[in-house]
DNA sequence: ACTTAACGTATCCACTTGGATACTTATCGT
DNA sequence: ACGATAAGTATCCAAGTGGATACGTTAAGT
């Protein structure tokens, strides 16, 4: 099974990759697929897809592990790359928006759901968004990177650029040739969140 | 003709307005929704399709004339109500989510092509993103609301808030019970952008 | 070598689809 | 009243669909 996987991968994995490129390309959620579609894609039999999985939602669900274990670990390996930048912002926006390019069919697919109905993708992005923004707000803390913020406000900071990283990522994989615009832009945005819940921190803490 | 569409909507407008709820339920594309499932849901035989519309794109076309035609409108309205709101951050908020809610599937269709491959909405979305943001420099500029900023800081500040607020519609349109959770977050956000690129220009400012 | 399980293919079928074509209805202009 | 036009419906057809079922191939275990 390893050494099959190592020269081609198996059935299920083709139909999920299958699955990935016509969502992205077409602009259609998983949901929407027609199995003899998929089927061709992925160059099997269209009876195939039964043999794997019970119906397109189900589908659905492993496509949706797919995104979130393939975004968490990209994610750990980005913070270990940014960790050693000179500045974290810039460190963070350029490695994620690059493996954002690399695998643009996953990530097309994960933020375009990340606004549909409530698919099994939708729901495990909500979470990656999720987890990313508080794993981001203990690395902030614990490297004193914004000092003197507080934890709610950090974190409503950390949300947003994670959306917001998202989306851009979007751009940047449409755009090669505005991507250096692009990075400069969301390292802009970061910076004027964490600088703007600052701020509003101390207007409150003043008006109280 | 004004007469029946004082009665009941002509064809037309029926199968645009029966686009809008099929996309905004199932999470698909105008651009993949089916003829006969189409024509159903407007109650009219599916060759009636063919008195409107030669393709599909051509429906896509339309509803984003609609899209387009009606956010700006409300736009418009929204800005008249807030200038004379107390904050002005606040009242559009407000009027603006209120106003999504009310138009949920057109709203709902047009943030989700935001994200989409390039359809007609997708097009018209950005248009509307790109003029509401223009739009918002010039009123913040000329009723001094965020004091000494530069236009090129304030662009980039409107055009995230404007960004945001779309994605925020779709969460205020799903759940009620978070309605006020979602609006004050938007106040927050849009607080925080200005501050952020205000704080952004002083620290460029005395760098330089 | 034989058996079993997993995976993949082929065939069939009832149903649905998009589009062509013919027909019907309603409205408007002369 | 009549004719033309626009809009809507009905019928037909070839192609495509999802799912049931049978068959074929490969790999692993005994």
């Amino acid at each position: 099974m390893e050494t099959a996987s190592a020269i081609q991968p198996g059935g299920k994995q083709r139909l999920i990759e299958a699955a990935f490129r016509l969502a992205a390309r077409n602009g259609t959620s998983l949901a929407s697929l027609g199995l003899r579609e998929l089927a061709r894609e992925a160059g099997l039999n269209h009876n195939t897809f039964y043999r794997h999985f019970a119906t397109l939602e189900d589908l659905g669900h492993a496509a949706a592990a797919e995104v979130a274990g393939q975004l968490m670990a990209a994610i750990k390996e980005i913070r270990r790359n940014a960790a050693r930048h000179a500045d974290a912002s810039v460190g963070v926006a350029e490695y994620f928006l690059d493996w954002a390019r690399d695998n643009a069919d996953l990530v097309t697919v994960g933020v375009r759901e990340l606004h549909s109905t409530e698919t099994p993708i939708r729901k495990a992005m909500q979470r990656v968004v999720h987890e990313i923004a508080t794993e981001s707000v203990e690395q902030i803390v614990s490297m004193r990177l914004v000092p003197g913020i507080e934890p709610d406000a950090l974190l409503r900071a950390t949300t947003s650029i994670t959306h917001y990283m998202f989306y851009r990522a979007l751009d940047y994989i449409e755009r090669p040739r505005q991507r250096r615009a692009i990075r400069d832009e969301l390292v802009n945005f970061m910076r004027a969140q964490f600088l703007g819940q600052l701020a509003l921190q101390r207007t409150t803490a003043t008006s109280a």
